[in-house]
DNA sequence: CCCGATTCTTGATCGAAATCAACAAGCCCG
DNA sequence: CGGGCTTGTTGATTTCGATCAAGAATCGGG
């Protein structure tokens, strides 16, 4: 699908033209004048890790592009046991249209560029313009199947199995030659705690899954965070299919 | 939310007149003319147990209206390891837009009943009404919400806290009044067996949590199937909030 | 109403991952 | 550059749920 080849790019606001968000996210529904008016009202924010982008239960009241980085949502039971429901990459739309509050948790991963937008702004122009309607729809149904996919790794698989998703679903999402079944290499973007918390394991046996995957040569480790896959279809085959 | 009061309810067609879908569905985002077009395309489709509504993997080129029992969409590993994603109740949509592939597989848990349609009637309908695309995506971000809320359940909760929450989750399905903490009484829509693929755990824990609830008195079950909570609230305080 | 099949329950044992515990390796900051 | 802190690894032990194995209850069909 090309988008609007028809324009010229200088229609577009400048902070627009080179965004990843406007080529491959939501913002490739908007016409130059939507553009230039979200992007009077947009900032740019950089989250270190570990900062809150949305509150659990409290007030959202803006939506934001990833543009680069990391962004784990969680959830957590009263007595403080957390899930990690996903992962958010750039180009993703985070924000939860329609609903002003969430019981989700969002929050920097890594290092996260963001462009931040306030409700009021985008939810008037989702009413204005079905083309944006249709890619948050795509963006929510892109998150169901994620999360669908996630709940068999949770209900059926086995640690070992859980920990080679784990490394696939960051090797396919962060290093481009991974989705080709080329080698790829990679920063791990989560802790062994959030590993252990998006898995429903504790550190302890993410620590010796991947101490196994390094021992049996399908992965290489260097400085705990820093992976290299040679054979991304040996690490698919210990991943349960 | 009150629906078009304004239209007198015989322009609609008879079929959909006293249709759950059109009060509280999608098809409440739809004209009476554009009902009528649906409605000539439309058929009302009863499955037993056991039967497919969809095939993993294979075209999809219906949609349906859930007008009452339970369907369950599965996912399964290549070994035969199968895990259920999601359960739908009346008035719930089924169907993936946008897409004609699906991963999942749906299949009537109980007895079902559906109002169902030919995948490009409504795909066209979808691109002329924005209503009915924000129908859509508020089923899509519920399903999300329904899919990230397991997610917590699969990858955090005990084998006791897991069959409570799903016993929670039928209840307040089934009987309305559980939803307000009023003693409830209901039929498990799904086998033990189902159960245990909904929960990730075996048969025979999922029995052996449902032996102890009974006798601890938070259930009453008779004939394996129909269960009583007095307390709801009680249950609750067993399914690790 | 009875028989066979399926579904469910209960018991005994096993094993994968959790827990408990100690230590090693990075890393930040003075 | 050294010390304290966070993060990660490894080992010993326990535990929860899986697995293996019988039976019991329920259901459907002749």
């Amino acid at each position: 699908m090309n988008l609007r080849q028809d324009i010229h790019n200088s229609d577009t606001p400048v902070v627009c033209q080179a965004c990843e968000a406007r080529h491959r996210g939501v913002c490739g529904a908007l016409e130059p004048h939507q553009l230039l008016t979200l992007s009077k009202h947009s900032s740019k924010l950089t989250l270190e890790p570990g900062m809150e982008l949305v509150g659990d239960s409290e007030r959202v009241d803006s939506y934001s592009n990833i543009l680069s980085g990391v962004v784990k949502l969680t959830k957590m039971l009263s007595d403080g046991r957390q899930q990690i429901v996903g992962l958010q990459f750039a180009p993703d739309f985070l924000g939860r249209p329609f609903r002003s509050e969430s019981s989700i948790n969002a929050e920097a991963a890594t290092e996260v560029l963001t462009c931040t937008f306030p409700k009021g702004v985008v939810d008037r122009m989702i009413r204005e313009s079905p083309g944006l309607e249709h890619k948050l729809l795509q963006q929510a149904l892109k998150e169901l199947d994620e999360a669908r996919d996630w709940m068999v790794t949770l209900g059926r698989k086995t640690a070992a199995e859980k920990v080679a998703s784990f490394l696939l679903l960051i090797a396919r999402n962060v290093d481009p030659s991974a989705v080709d079944n080329r080698p790829a290499t990679f920063d791990l973007p989560l802790t062994r705690a959030d590993i252990a918390d998006f898995l429903g394991l504790t550190i302890e046996t993410v620590s010796r899954q991947l101490t196994k995957l390094r021992i049996e040569g399908v992965i290489q480790i260097e400085n705990n965070r820093h992976v290299v896959v040679k054979d991304i279809a040996r690490l698919a085959r210990r991943s349960g299919v």
